[in-house]
DNA sequence: ACTATTTTTTACCAAATGTCACAGGTCCCG
DNA sequence: CGGGACCTGTGACATTTGGTAAAAAATAGT
C-alpha cells in the first residue's frame, strides 16, 4: 500500500527505513467510490491527500454556477487545498472522485510534527509545492494561446489523463466550452485522415 | 531603508531586534534605472528581491516572440524566479524595471542559512509563497472569464498598479491584446457617460 | 521647448469561441 | 428490458477577440 508514496518520496529525498516507517504510521487510508467527495466547498481542509488508485477532479463553482476545474489528481499526485489547510479557512473547492479511488491522507498537524523531526520530509514537500507552483505559472502562460495549442499541449503532457476523464472536464480545465473542444477534436481527426 | 521590509515581515511573524538585525545584515541594496534588467532569460536566478521603490515586470518571450507578463512587482512585493533560484537552472523570465527602482536582495544561500537559525523566517517565506500560489490559482480561474470582467477585477485588486504601468503590459498580464484593452476602456467610459 | 520615439486609439474585417437547440449514444439501475 | 441521467457531436447564429494599418496622443531625452 505504501510502495507508491515511498517511491515518490525517494525520487526527491532519501529516507532511511525508520523514517519511512514513522511517515507511513502517520498516513490514513481512505477509499472513495465514484462521485463521492473528498472535500466540499465550505469545509476546512484538514489533510493533504496522495492518490494511490483512481482519480479526482478539483473544481470551484463560480458566480454563474459554472464548474471550473482547477486540477486533476491521479495516481502519484498530491491533491488538496493547501490554502484552506494551512490557514484553517473554508475552502472554495470541491474534490470529487471520477472513479473508485484510494488515497493516503495525512493530517496537517501530523505533517507539521514530522517536519520538525524529519527535515528531509519538509524538503520533499517544498519541492512538491514548488513544482505545483511552476505548473500553475506554465498554465497561466498557456492560457494566452489559442485553444487548439492548449489542447495539444494537454495531450502531450497528460495523455494518460485525457483517456480517463470526461471531455467536458478537460474542456473546463483548458478554459473552453465542451462544444469547442468537441469541434477541435473532429478537426484534428479530419486533418489526420488527410495526411494518411 | 529596512523599514518597509521589516514592517512586511512583522505582518506575518514576530522577530526580535537581534533577529531583525541578522536578517538585514544579509540584505543587499540594489538600484536599477528604468529599463534595466534585474534578471534576464538564461541567467540563473541567485537572489530573492524585495521591492522598496519603483516597479518591475516579469515576462517570458514565447515561441512567436511575444512578451507575456507573468507578474508585476511594486513596493512591498517579493519578485524573483523561485524555480530557477531553488533548482539552479536557467530562467525563462526577464525582470525589467518599469521605473527607477530599488530592491533589497538576498542570496539563496544566505536565506537558507537564516532559515536554520531563524525558523520564524522560514515560516514567513512559506506564507509568502503560499500567497503567491493562491494568487496564481485565482488568476487561472479568472482567465476563464471574458476580458471585461478580468480587467474589472484587475482594477479592483491592483488599482494602484494600473496607474503606473503601460496599458500594453496590463493587457499582456490579462492575456489580451492592447487593442482589445483599449476598446474595453473606451466602452467603459462610454457606459459611464450614459449612466451620468 | 522641440523632436524622436513610444504608446494609445480607432476603423474595418477576419477568425475564434460561445450559446442554444437538438440528436444520438452509453451506462446504470430498477 | 426500459427509462432516465449523463455525455458527446453538430449546426445555425451571436458575440468576442484578434489582425492590420493608420492616425492621434503622450512621453522621453536632449
Amino acid at each position: 500500500m505504501y510502495e507508491l508514496i515511498l517511491a515518490h518520496i525517494a525520487r526527491h529525498v532519501t529516507l532511511d527505513k525508520q523514517e519511512q516507517d514513522a511517515f507511513c504510521a502517520a498516513l490514513q487510508h481512505r477509499k472513495l467510490r465514484r462521485r463521492q467527495y473528498l472535500l466540499q466547498e465550505g469545509d476546512i481542509c484538514r489533510h493533504d491527500h496522495f492518490v494511490i488508485k483512481g482519480g479526482l477532479r478539483q473544481y470551484e463553482v463560480d458566480a454563474d454556477g459554472r464548474e471550473n476545474v482547477m486540477q486533476f489528481g491521479f495516481e502519484d499526485w498530491w491533491i488538496s487545498d493547501w490554502y484552506s489547510m494551512l490557514t484553517n479557512t473554508p475552502t472554495v473547492y470541491n474534490i470529487e472522485a471520477l472513479e473508485d479511488t484510494e488515497v493516503l491522507q495525512i493530517e496537517r498537524i501530523k505533517l507539521e510534527q514530522l517536519f520538525i523531526t524529519m527535515p528531509k520530509l519538509e524538503r520533499y514537500m517544498r519541492i512538491i509545492m514548488l513544482n505545483a507552483f511552476v505548473a500553475l505559472q506554465r498554465r497561466v502562460l498557456f492560457m494566452q494561446k489559442p485553444s487548439a495549442e492548449r489542447y495539444a499541449e494537454f495531450l502531450r503532457r497528460y495523455a494518460h489523463v485525457e483517456q480517463r476523464v470526461a471531455q467536458q472536464h478537460v474542456a473546463s480545465y483548458l478554459g473552453i466550452t465542451r462544444e469547442t473542444l468537441s469541434r477541435l477534436r473532429s478537426q484534428m481527426i479530419k486533418q489526420r485522415g488527410e495526411k494518411l
